[in-house]
RNA sequence: GGGGCGGUAGCUCAGCUGGCUAGAGCGCUGCGUUCACAUCGCAGAAGUCGGGGGUUCGAAUCCCUCCCGCCCCA
């Protein structure tokens, strides 16, 4: 099929088509029989509410590259899709949507409740999956999976119900963050801490003992005073020494509160005692443990004062409750100062809303044990991440790790599999639904709660597979090879499924943790929702294509590093990319209809190639190392900037430019002929190199090589080998050194204001042999790029006012430009070039007169040094030589 | 308070384990459109590599320190 492409590049028309060919193909699924050499990726599921945004397009742009680069390079490269059922934000959208009728969860109930968000599910959550269709993810969707589907649950139980009969979950009465918005339990990781102006309030407590002046005590957060059971002073604080023992009355509640000694104390802080809340600080919470102090709650659920609190308070919102005590403390002259005071409160990162310390009965997961294997893995290096310093972070965290709060008081997700006895005081645990209580055969009523979203995330490598089954699956595709996801989920999530996969799996689940960057706009400030301020990957794709996009994304973002886009200036923002593509378009446009058949199937090498040929082929041979070599490292940028510059830096600027009139046959069919075929695999090469960052218009112009049809793909490769004949050392020196010629004359014909139009002769003397072989092959097509005819001389230097330039070489360029040059001027041009030589020179001399230098720095180094010294010099002394003519004819 | 990241051209960033005359894209300036592409071509201007100190024959790169941004955890 060689028909041409349209005159215009046009994304959108070729892009969605193209990609149900490939899905309705079934290129990008493997049946977990024929897996021989797998590389598995297993996508961080986005949440079931989602919709793409800038960050998926980034995610998912770098997982499909390294998906697609092997499975080209014969990989049986699986991508395995799904979605997360996101506890939280799913129920919270629900919820608003009720609330517009006026409803809340309560009065559907907890069964018509989760009804109701499956309904939503199925209506809205596919959609997704479909736009990550338009921006070309090659997911096996046949094995696309979901955090609450009936394989996942079981999985999910299953962990449960082993990491319990192991004494890894237990349940307690501890301090944990809870939102009062949604009326659940948070971990430590769903917790963001902002700075907040606040203030800092002195209360002073009055010792029990009449007459005495008591203590004072600092606070950010005057109402929980109203659950104080103790002070807490600093052991060695000598001014606190004798009231040690002593006890103090609680203002406005009267309770008595005893003074302990607790190393705990900062003595610097404020006046070095501290009030202790156990039931609404977890310091104070470990406080109170040693000390036995009583565990007061004064808030419910809601964050409204409980009844544990006086009449006066109760039922008032927290923050409302705060300003009454603080008048009232007032009032009775207890407070005795108040300071700004900025410090760091919580936020649900769901919802927003200030946590609240607050003391109650949840689940959780004894973190150690699992998280020193974890700890291991990466300090034995079994474990990497992409850049290393994330691996930091991880360590840190796995060494400070805290057991994780895995209850939430939510409807929507996996309920805990515990049941409890009606009529004794049994608890029951359970793969299956019990029906009666095992000890007694009294009725049982499961545990209310469900887990944390996360803990069905942290199974997602081999829950997908089958597991806890012995699927062909499980043991086809697991482990997986590389995680790529945002830096903002390692604790989340990445560290998480390492702990569960060392566990269950008893082998990491993957061995490459490719952390990508943050989208953000031309400010620098995250995308987001709530500040307008982010770009609708959909809309890119279709103004620019996907393929724009794409390369856009790559080329931006060493891994882990920010990526700033203006959502103002689209067109500006996809340029790169944009541009890139339409390169390419008219690249191939101008290329395809000179290749025959026996282009694509011959061998170059069989051709009479010249030395352009050569020269291509051997660039491609090296840029094909150099790609492969920064895949292989994850510095896809690199990979990125690679393929454009040969594409475009080489291969249209300077191959095309030179074979354009071979191609037409003025240099007789064999020129012809070794021009074509050279064409044909420089153009089929690049394609297949572009296709994993580019798939839809690499793929397009690849099948429209002559003999192949719409059935033709290069999805599945083969990934280019170039052989090692194609490297040609001689082409590559030969050829710059004509590129250094073509960059002169154009030079100065720029300076001198030439005529584009007009032809200059340009003298070279002292040519070496290798460039004037050089230029005699490819001399016509060289000629034409600089619009110059070369005249070869020896003997004397040319006369006559003209322009100078000298080569790396020593060989020396002179045009002879009698109308044009202004003497003045070619002084000043020379001057101001031999300026800049001198000062290299300079630091080249000094440097090889060391002789330290020449002692210890290596050979080689000094060898390059020198011929550095030799070329700059030989070039200074024919500028000097120029400029001395010049005296003569001005 | 603890941990981490960054400061290279007007802007966004490359520059790996120290060694070619520090690069790219965008922007800017000049010239150019019968000839694949103006979403283009050619040429050009533009950088005390945050400041200071040190190690070294040699530092954008390693060490120390200071300044300025940012992130995570308490």
């Amino acid at each position: 099929m060689n028909e041409t492409l349209d005159p215009r590049y046009d994304p959108e028309g070729i892009e969605a088509p193209l990609y149900r060919r490939w899905e309705a193909a079934g290129l990008f699924h493997v049946p977990a029989g024929d897996v021989k050499r797998p590389y598995v990726i297993s996508i961080p599921p986005p949440n079931v509410t989602g919709v793409l945004h800038m960050g998926h397009a980034l995610n998912h742009t770098i997982q499909d590259v390294l998906i697609r680069w092997r499975r080209m390079q014969g990989c049986d490269a699986v991508w395995v899709p799904g979605m997360d059922h996101a506890g939280i934000a799913t129920q919270n959208v629900v919820e608003r949507e009720l609330a517009k009728e006026g409803l809340t969860r309560w009065d559907l109930g907890r069964e018509r409740f989760v009804e109701r968000v499956w309904a939503w599910v199925e209506e809205y959550g596919d959609q997704i999956l479909d736009q990550q269709r338009a921006i070309g993810d090659s997911c096996d969707w046949e094995r696309t999976r979901f955090t609450l589907d009936e394989g996942l649950s079981r999985a999910v139980r299953e962990v449960f119900v082993r990491l319990y009969e192991k004494g890894l979950i237990y349940r307690g009465s501890y301090i944990i963050n809870w939102c009062p918005r949604c009326q659940t339990a948070l971990s430590n990781e769903e917790v963001e801490h902002k700075e907040v102006a606040g203030k800092l309030y002195q209360i002073r407590y009055p010792l029990a003992e009449a007459g005495e002046e008591g203590v004072v005590v600092t606070t950010t957060r005057p109402e929980t005073m109203l659950g104080d059971t103790g002070v807490a002073v600093h052991p060695e604080d000598a001014r606190y020494h004798a009231l040690v023992g002593a006890e103090l009355i609680l203002p406005l509640v009267g309770r008595r509160l005893p003074i302990v000694a607790d190393e705990y104390v900062d003595p610097e802080f404020g006046s070095g005692a501290v009030k202790v809340t156990p039931a609404h600080d977890p310091n104070d919470f470990e406080i109170g443990e040693r000390h036995g102090l009583l565990r007061v709650n004064v808030m419910s659920a809601d964050a409204s004062m409980s009844d544990e609190v006086p009449e006066a308070y109760r039922g008032l919102d927290r923050f409302e409750a705060r300003e009454r005590v603080l008048e009232d403390l007032e009032t009775a002259g207890f407070l005795v100062g108040t300071e700004p005071h900025t410090h760091a409160v919580g936020h649900c990162y769901r919802c927003d809303t200030a946590v609240e310390p607050w003391l109650s009965e949840q689940w959780f997961v004894r973190m150690k044990p699992l998280a020193e294997r974890g700890l291991a893995a990466h300090r034995e290096g079994r474990l990497r991440f992409h850049p290393e310093h994330f691996g930091k972070k991880y360590d840190h965290w796995m060494e400070n790790i805290r057991d994780w709060c895995i209850s939430r008081q939510l409807w929507w997700g996996h309920r805990i599999p515990v049941w409890y006895c009606e009529a004794c005081d049994a608890q029951v645990v359970a793969r299956e639904d019990p029906t009666e209580c095992p000890e007694c055969g009294g009725g049982l009523e499961q545990d209310p709660d469900v887990l944390d979203t996360w803990f069905s995330s942290a199974l997602w490598p081999f829950s997908t597979v089958g597991w806890p089954e012995e699927t062909e699956d499980l043991r086809a595709l697991y482990p997986t090879h590389a995680l790529v996801t945002g830096p903002g989920i390692i604790f989340f999530w990445v560290a998480r499924m390492v702990m569960m996969g060392l566990e269950f799996m008893g082998e990491l689940p993957f061995r490459d943790v490719v952390i990508n960057g943050t989208v953000r706009d031309h400010l620098g400030r995250r995308m987001a929702k709530s500040l307008g301020n982010g770009i609708d990957p959909l809309e890119v794709v279709e103004r620019f294509g996907a393929d724009a996009m794409r390369y856009t994304l790559v080329n931006a973002t060493a891994m882990g590093t920010n990526i700033q886009l203006n959502y103002q200036d689209l067109e500006s923002a996809f340029a790169v990319g944009r541009n890139f593509g339409n390169k390419i378009w008219n690249a191939a446009r101008f290329a395809l209809p000179y290749l025959s058949e026996e282009d694509v199937a011959e061998s170059p090498l069989d051709r009479a190639l010249e030395l352009e040929d050569r020269w291509i082929l051997s660039r491609f041979h090296g840029v094909v190392l150099e790609i492969n070599e920064a895949l292989e490292a994850f510095r896809l940028h690199d990979a990125a900037s690679a393929v454009y510059r040969f594409g475009w830096g080489e291969f249209c600027d300077w191959y095309l430019e030179l074979v354009k009139t071979r191609l037409r046959g003025d240099r007789g069919e064999e020129g012809r002929a070794a021009a074509t075929t050279t064409l044909a695999h420089a153009l089929d090469g690049w394609m297949r190199l572009l296709h994993p960052i580019m798939p839809f218009i690499s793929e397009t112009i690849a099948l429209r090589l002559p003999g192949r049809g719409e059935a033709y793909t290069i999805v599945s490769g083969p990934w280019p080998e170039p052989p090692e004949e194609w490297s040609d050392a001689a082409a590559e020196r030969d050829m710059s050194s004509l590129q250094e010629i073509v960059g002169h004359v154009r030079n100065l014909r720029a300076e001198y204001g030439v005529d584009p139009g007009r032809e200059v002769r340009v003298m070279v003397r002292g040519a070496t042999p290798e460039l004037r072989s050089a230029l005699e092959g490819a001399g016509e097509g060289v000629a034409r790029l600089a619009r110059a005819a070369f005249q070869e001389v020896d003997g004397q230097p040319p006369s006559g006012p003209g322009a100078h330039a000298v080569l790396r070489s020593g060989a020396e360029l002179f045009l002879p430009l009698a109308d044009l040059v202004d003497v003045e001027r070619e002084r000043a041009r020379l001057s101001k070039e031999l300026a800049r030589l001198e000062k290299i020179l300079a630091s080249s001399k000094a440097r090889l007169e060391s002789r330290k230098f020449l002692e210890r720095a290596p050979a080689d180094v000094v060898e390059r040094e020198r011929e550095k010294e030799r070329s700059v010099e030989e070039r200074r002394r024919r500028l000097v030589e120029k400029r001395r003519a010049l005296e003569g004819t001005g």
